[in-house]
DNA sequence: ATGTCATGGACGCCATGA
């Protein structure tokens, strides 16, 4: 079984690239996050034209986040444990976002999800991420009695310095200050395991690379895609690895699909 | 580091978010 992530940035923009993408990487469990489209926007029918539901979890302009599965798709949940919203500075009311969709596909439960970005350390967006964090570890502890389990997607956080093309640049930055990467450890000790895909060029497994600059060809990148697998499912992993040429070429995402086989056969 | 995108609202540009 071939499951896969991708931040799409739009997912309406992205269309002919990800249907080109579906057609050749042919990956059973999609998750999508940054649709940028609510459910009504969401190309249904162009995806069921190639095999594949769609659980959506999308309100319009902003965030979004979807599982695609020719598997099958059941228990969809949409949103998490005790979720917190973000409420910005002229708002009355904290707004909830689209940012976490659950669903069983073919054995498997998956979530994808498009945790908040941060923008500043002390913005109140950067305190809103470790609530949002916060409530995801609770969702995963009740969510992960259904192994084989993963949650997958755009973290906007980097585990590592490693994970980053220059550690020095980030040095006030958001996704390496340490507690964001201790959510992440709180979410590895639940039973969670970081699935590292293999490097492909540079000998860095990098899934995001800003427009500007000429970030992608200069390989200023960062790894905040990532794969967490419940450890039964990390043991069945094959191969893992950033799709590279998905950055490429004319109209792409700013992200990379991360794409995961395993082997669910009880002899795997 | 900041050379780019995508969206939507009032328009052939600007604000917002990443």
């Amino acid at each position: 079984m071939r499951i896969a992530t991708w931040n799409v940035n739009s997912v309406v923009a992205r269309l002919p690239r990800l249907l080109d993408w579906l057609g050749t990487a042919e990956p059973d469990i999609l998750c999508l996050q940054e649709l940028k489209t609510s459910a009504d926007g969401f190309p249904t029918d162009e995806l069921a034209d190639l095999g594949y539901e769609a659980a959506v979890h999308g309100t319009g302009r902003w965030n979004g986040v979807a599982v695609l599965s020719r598997v099958g798709i059941a228990d969809v949940r949409r949103g998490l444990v005790d979720e917190p919203g973000f409420q910005p500075e002229d708002a009355l009311l904290e707004a909830h976002e689209p940012r976490a969709v659950g669903a069983s596909c073919g054995g498997v439960r998956v979530w994808s999800v498009y945790v908040p970005n941060g923008r500043e350390v002390g913005h109140p967006h950067y305190d809103y991420k470790l609530r949002w964090l916060q409530a995801l570890r609770a969702t995963v502890q009740v969510e992960l009695a259904a192994a084989p389990f993963a949650v997958l997607g755009d973290f906007n956080i980097a585990p590592t310095d490693a994970d980053v093309w220059d550690p020095a640049a980030f040095a006030t930055s958001t996704h390496v200050t340490p507690p964001e990467r201790q959510a992440l450890a709180e979410l590895r000790a639940l039973g969670l395991v970081d699935v590292v895909p293999r490097a492909m060029k540079h000998d860095t497994p990098y899934t995001y690379w800003d427009y500007r600059a000429g970030a992608f060809h200069k390989n200023m990148g960062m790894r905040i895609d990532l794969v967490y697998a419940s450890t039964g499912l990390a043991d069945s992993v094959r191969d893992a690895y950033v799709d590279r040429d998905a950055r490429k070429g004319t109209g792409p995402s700013d992200h990379a699909p991360v794409v995961v086989d395993v082997d669910l056969s009880p002899a795997g």
